[in-house]
Formats: C-alpha cells, structure tokens, sequence
DNA sequence: GTGCCTCGAGTTCA
DNA sequence: CTCGAGGCAC
C-alpha cells in the first residue's frame, strides 16, 4: 500500500489543474487511502505509509476541499477529530479506563478506608470484609488485549483514557504470553512492566560502556525500553511483567479478586508471589510491614502495598469515583527525604491570579531524581502555619538561604518537610509575601478566609492573560494540536493572539503569508498549515469543552460537563443563566447582609442572627422575578452546584468585557455539540431527573446515585417541575411533599429497584 | 453545624 | 500529586 500510495501521488494532477469529476473522485480516493492508514495504524504497531505520505496526502485532500467545499464528503479525513499522527506511537482508547489508586500514607488511613467501604456497602463493623495485600511495583503500567486467547494489542496507561501503542515492543517481553490457553473469548489483562535491580546496574554497566547516559533508577530504565520505537532495542533490555489486574472481559476470571490473580498465573502470567488475602487492617497492616521489612531483599524496586476489596461483587456495587476505584487504596512507604539550600523564593501568577510561590533550591538528588523547585503552596506555608493558624512543620518558617528537607509528596512533586535552624544564616530574614503582583504591578487581595492572594489585574495582567490562553487550549478544553504551552507564550508576546477568538482568526490574518510564521523559530510552512487545519478542526466541539475552556472560577472539568449534560446546548445555557441574573445578585446580597451581620455580631459580643438575616435579605423581592428564581432554582438544583459556583458562573457571564470575547469566540465555532447521552440503550430511566429523599434501606445514597447515573439518569438534590422522579424513602419531609405539589411521579425504594431491575 | 467526599487549581520532572 | 474549598449528607 505505501509503494500503491507514492506511485499515484507522482501522476496527480496539480489542485488547479482538476475538473470536478476528478477532484470528486481523487476526494473518494484519499479517503479511502487516509482511512486505510489510520487503521493500520491504530490498530498495528507499524504504519504502512510514512508520516510524511501520510501528511501529504491529508494536505492534498484539504486543498481539493477548500478549492470544492460542495464536494467535501460526508467522511471527510479533515474531520477526523484524532486521525492525525502524533509523533511515534500510535494511540489507543482503552475499552475501559486505567485508574489510578488513591493513596494511604499511614495506618489511620487504612482503617478509614475499610470504615469507609463499609460505610459506603451499609455492613457493619462485625460483617467480614477481606481484602488482598500485594507489593506496588515502581513500573508503569500496561494494558494487554487477547483474543480468543492472542495477544492483539499492548497499550500504555497514557492519561487513563488513551495511551500509546507498544504492542510490537510488548511482545519482545518473555512474561508476556502471546498465547493463553483456556482464556475468555476477549480478556484485557493489566499489570506493571518493571525492570529487576540486576538487569538494572548490568543495563546501565552497559550503556555506559558504549558511552550512553546511564538511567537514573530501573523505573526509567524500564519506561524508557519499553517506549523505544525499535522492538529490537526493546528485546534487547531485561524487562519483566506482573499481572494484577484486567480490564474489559468477555467473562468473568473469578468471584474473588485472589481467584482472579491466581486465574491469571494459570493462564501463564507473572504475578507477586506476596499477594495475601487479609481478614481486616490489622492483617493488611501486618502484612504492610513484613513486606516493608522484605523491600531490599526483593530484587526490583516497590513503593508500597495495594488493598483490594477481595469480593468482585461487592467491587462492582462500591464502583469509580472520577479517576480511582473505591475499592482499592495504595499504602506508600514514606518518603525518602535530601537536605538542600533554598536559594530564592519565586512568585508565581496562575491563571485565576493566584499567587503561588516556589522553591529554588541547590539541585538535590531525591529519590533516583534531581530537583531543583519545590511548591511552597501559599504564604501562610512560608510562615510555618497553615490557614487556621495551626503550626505546620513545628511552626518554622521558611527564609532565602536556609537548609531545608525536601521529599517529592507522592513520589512526584518536591515540597518541603523541615527546616534546619542550626544552619541559618544570621542574616536571614523572615519572607516578605508581595502585596502587590510582580507581574503586572496590580494590587494582590487576600480575601477573607482564603488562603490563596490574588492579583486584581484581571486580563490587563499578562500572565493572567496568557494562563487563560493555556487553559484554553488544554487537553480537556480545546484541545488544538501543535497549539501547547510554549505556542502560545510566543504568539501571545508577539501580539498574535490575546483572547481565545484571535486564535480562529490566526489564519485569515497571518495565513495567507505563511511566510511570517515560517520565518520564526520552529515553525515551517508544513507545521504552519498543520496548526491552521488542526484549529479549523476544533471549530465543532462539545459544549462541555466550551464551558470548561472559558476558565471561570469553580467550573473544572467535571462542573462544565455536568452544566453541558443538564442544559444540552450553549444557548440554553446562556438564557438560563442570563435568566437567572436577578436572582445572583440577590443572593449575593444576601450573603453579604449576613457577613455584616457575623461581623458586627462577633464585634459586640453577641450571638449572630444569622438565619433570619439571610431569610430577610433572601425574602420576596419584587425585582426578582419568578422566572429568575426558577431559573436561579434549576441552575443550583444541578447536582454538584451549589451557590458558590452558581454565582461564580452568573456574574463572571455577565461581566461586559468578558461576555463579549466570549460571544467572539462563539462566533467563530461551527458546531456546538451536545453531550452524548450515556450508553443506556433500554435503560427506563435514561434522561430522566431523579431526586432521592428520606432515608434508603437497601442501598446507600452514594451508591443509589451511582447506579441511578450510570443508568443515564441525572440525580438532583433538589424538586422542581423538571424532576421526573422522587424517591422517597422513610423520614421523607419537604421534598415529597413539593412533589405531590408540583405532580412529580413518587415512588418508594422497592418501586425504584424494581424498576431499574434488580 | 460538622465531617466526609469530590472537585478545582496549582505544582515537578523526565 | 496535594491542598483548600465547595457540596451534600447526617
């Protein structure tokens, strides 16, 4: 196919020079030829046709777009959102995501995570509950597709959604089966690729010897072997796999997490021969320290011990939350610490103005790495107490040219533990936080209660500024490939870009002489027109990116989507809270009325009224209409809003300046898309608002929830004409009657169960 | 009002 | 990854 694809391209007919029936059928012909590509390149680990075959003729097909819009195909490659090729490896999109683990740092934790869980399941304290203990392997972790029983696939975790393809390289590892007898029809087993001690020192003895740089820890050695674009340098580096894990599965393995471990070593898997099943955490903790005292002797590096619920049903009932099951924790063995000089204190500006200062330190080796910044989070950190008042680290602060301790918290982000105050110098002086922003001068505003300053510069301050930009064209907003951190610092300083919108004008302002772009450093006319079309692609996008991407305070990732899924379109969403204003502003009030009244109340010595300030202050107002309310009702109605976010996403709306460069970019997207609804085909209760009140008995709140969503179910917390369905446990009050009122259908936990079937 | 649980925002290095 | 803070259940 590649030698099919270089001999057409030498007979193709200049762009210009087509006729509509040709370029028609060259448009067939192309998409044909990039779809092929993408597939075997997605789905094998090696390409059939180059990268830059591949570019040019995803470039030629644009071009007889451009030059014949009403031809353009319903299939077009140019609309493929992912088709195009990031550098190396292709990417694959797990079936089901790899999750991380949430952590435990000390016995405490443990017993509240099995507290927790039980919690959680409703047993009580006496119902056993075992879990399986097994060593966490300092590797990365692997993804491995069989079907009916070969291996197919090998992927990266990557971000958890999408990682990369190592399959050619994954099957140069000798504890990798390509073939498992018995196996299900369809099984995705998951575990660590690591790379012994041994292998380690004789691998770098190696390196070194030919003049390589040597890896830094077995860690890296294994991470850097296994993403090497040759298999056959792969083959040559000692690495090794346990099993611990799977992903999708036609079948089930086991009824146990440890019958599934041991399914797994009988079907030709590695995996740790420390694995126990522990009866509850005083079990779980001992074995915790029988393997913290075995860490040296073991060969290969771990950084603690995982504990999973060992009952796969009860696995299933616990679930996700957004990115770690509920149902596993891993307990890390503490941190290695290094003493080092802090030899100045940076500030920071983010993109919501916060003022974050960082460490720089005397370069020092922790934990296999070399660090040189450490956060310092806040002000109230330097000074050695945290927001409450309460000392931290013995309540010492921290100066410029003091000895400190540092640790990477997690394994990964350097902080610092301890300072020492025999060694400093007697010149140091206590650290001065700026009051006012070093970037752009403006006044820095600690509000009450925060423990974050802010600048008050707003986008006049060019670091606020270009922070938005970021946010903009990040990973979970716009997503603009070949548009990162470092693009956009530079067209933002040259004055290209100062607003999301100027991006998607980039090419009619700067497009047509490439030449511009071309003579600046990194760029050619290639990445240039490659920049352009991967812009031109994000001109349709979903609304939850859109919201997500506009940076307002308190609306992440999760919120956006949770404001797309319940709105369903930009200009639902936008009336509503257009809707809604009177009301916020109302609340604001409110609110504000009440501060006065703690103050004052604290001042005098007197108990505040507190309750019947804010009901005054909130009480009818002719200037808030019914409409507003409702409006206001729905908008904090939304699961996981609340006032705070609610007035955080009205105001900043419908601040005048911001509202119009939003409305700018707007005019500049195609297609807002809306959420897909989940897949819950013959669900009864997909798209339905479902309000759960009173107490449950047959299942937790958290867990009724869970199920209700997963099913496609919005769950709200609170009754409006939009709730299709109360629940109504024992205990119901308020909402049950407000349901009877507005003639929502009510129904008792069993008519639930029954409903969604079990 | 209190105490989880989750989310947002900021962070490092390879 | 951690911290602070918001949301929500108790």
């Amino acid at each position: 196919m590649a030698e099919q694809a270089a001999g057409e391209s030498a007979r193709e007919i200049a762009v210009d020079a087509l006729s509509e029936n040709q370029a028609q059928a060259e448009l067939a012909r192309l998409a044909e030829l990039l779809a092929q590509a993408n597939r075997a390149y997605h789905t094998e680990d090696a390409p059939e046709i180059s990268d830059a075959e591949y570019d040019s003729l995803k470039r030629r097909n644009l071009e007889i777009e451009e030059r014949f819009p009403e031809l353009k195909r319903e299939d077009s490659p140019s609309e493929q959102v992912g088709s195009a090729l990031a550098e190396g490896f292709g990417k694959i999109r797990h079936a089901q995501r790899m999750m991380s683990l949430s952590n435990a740092f000390d016995d405490d934790e443990v017993r509240s995570f099995d507290r927790g869980i039980r919690r959680y399941l409703g047993l009580d304290d006496a119902a056993p509950l075992p879990f399986t203990a097994e060593p966490k392997i300092d590797g990365l972790s692997l993804s491995l597709r069989y079907e009916n029983g070969v291996l197919i696939q090998a992927a990266t975790r990557g971000d958890g959604a999408t990682g990369e393809n190592v399959t050619a390289n994954a099957r140069t590892i000798d504890d990798i089966p390509q073939q498992l007898d018995g196996a299900p029809e369809l099984l995705e087993v998951r575990g660590e690729v690591y790379m012994s001690h041994a292998d380690f020192e004789s691998l770098n003895q190696r390196q070194e010897a030919r003049g390589g740089k040597p890896f830094a820890n077995p860690r890296n050695a294994a991470a850097g072997s296994l993403r090497q674009l040759d298999p056959e340098i792969t083959r040559a580096r000692p690495l090794k796999f346990f099993a611990y894990a799977w992903g999708e599965l036609s079948a089930p393995l086991a009824e146990t997490q440890m019958g599934a471990i041991q399914r797994l070593a009988a079907l030709g898997f590695q995996t740790n021969p420390l694995t126990r099943l522990c009866d509850g955490p005083q079990e779980m903790l001992d074995h915790y320290a029988s393997i913290e005292e075995q860490r040296a002797t073991l060969g290969y590096d771990i950084d603690g011990v995982v504990y999973k619920v060992n009952d796969l049903a009860l696995q299933a009932r616990l679930g996700f939350r957004s990115t770690t099951p509920r149902w596993a924790i891993a307990h890390k063995f503490p941190a290695e610490l290094a003493w080092t000089r802090l030899e100045a204190i940076d500030i920071q500006v983010g993109r919501t103005g916060a003022l974050s200062p960082v460490a720089r330190l005397t370069p020092v080796t922790v934990g296999g790495v070399v660090v040189s910044n450490a956060t310092l989070h806040n002000e109230d950190y330097i000074a050695g107490r945290d927001a409450s008042g309460t000392p931290i680290r013995d309540g010492k602060d921290i100066r410029v040219g003091d000895w400190v301790q540092v640790y990477r918290a997690g394994d990964v982000i350097p902080k610092i533990a301890d300072v020492d105050l025999s060694k400093r110098p007697d010149d140091a002086v206590p650290y001065a936080f700026p009051e006012t922003c070093p970037e752009c001068g403006s006044e820095a505003i600690r509000e009450e209660g925060d423990a974050v300053r802010r600048c008050s510069g707003g986008l006049i301050c060019p670091a606020q500024a270009v922070e938005k930009l970021k946010h903009f064209v990040s990973r979970a907003a716009f997503d603009i490939e070949g548009l990162g951190a470092k693009q956009v610092d530079q067209f933002y300083r040259d004055g290209w870009v100062s607003e999301p919108a100027e991006i998607f004008t980039l090419r009619e302002r700067y497009g047509s002489g490439l030449q511009q772009l071309k003579n600046r450093e990194g760029w050619g006319e290639k990445s240039a027109k490659n920049l352009f079309d991967a812009i031109d692609e994000k001109r349709k996008i979903e609304l939850g990116r859109v919201i997500f991407s506009l940076g307002i305070r308190h609306v992440g990732e999760v919120v956006a989507n949770d404001l797309a899924r319940h709105y369903l379109g930009w200009q639902a969403l936008i009336s509503a809270v257009d809707t809604a204003r009177p009301a916020a502003e109302r609340y604001r009030r409110a609110e504000q009325a009440v501060e006065a009244e703690r103050m004052a109340a604290k001042a005098e010595g007197r108990r505040a009224r507190l309750k019947e300030i804010r009901d005054a202050a909130w009480a009818e107002d002719p200037a808030v209409s019914p409409e507003a309310r409702a409006a206001w009702d729905d908008l904090v109605g939304v699961d996981g809003i609340g006032q705070i976010v609610a007035v955080s996403l009205v105001t900043s709306l419908g601040q005048e300046a911001e509202r119009a460069s939003i409305d700018r970019l707007i005019a500049q997207l195609n297609e807002i898309e809306a959420p897909e609804r989940p897949a819950t085909e013959g669900s009864p209760v997909a798209g339905k608002t479902v309000v759960f009140t009173g107490s449950l008995e047959k299942m937790t709140r958290a867990e009724a929830k869970a199920r209700a969503e997963a099913l496609g179910a919005k769950v709200s917390g609170s009754v409006s004409k939009k709730t299709d369905i109360v629940v109504a446990g024992p205990g119901a009050g308020s909402k049950e009657a407000k349901a009877k009122e507005l003639g929502v259908e009510l129904m008792d936990e069993d008519a639930w169960l029954a409903l969604i079937g079990g």
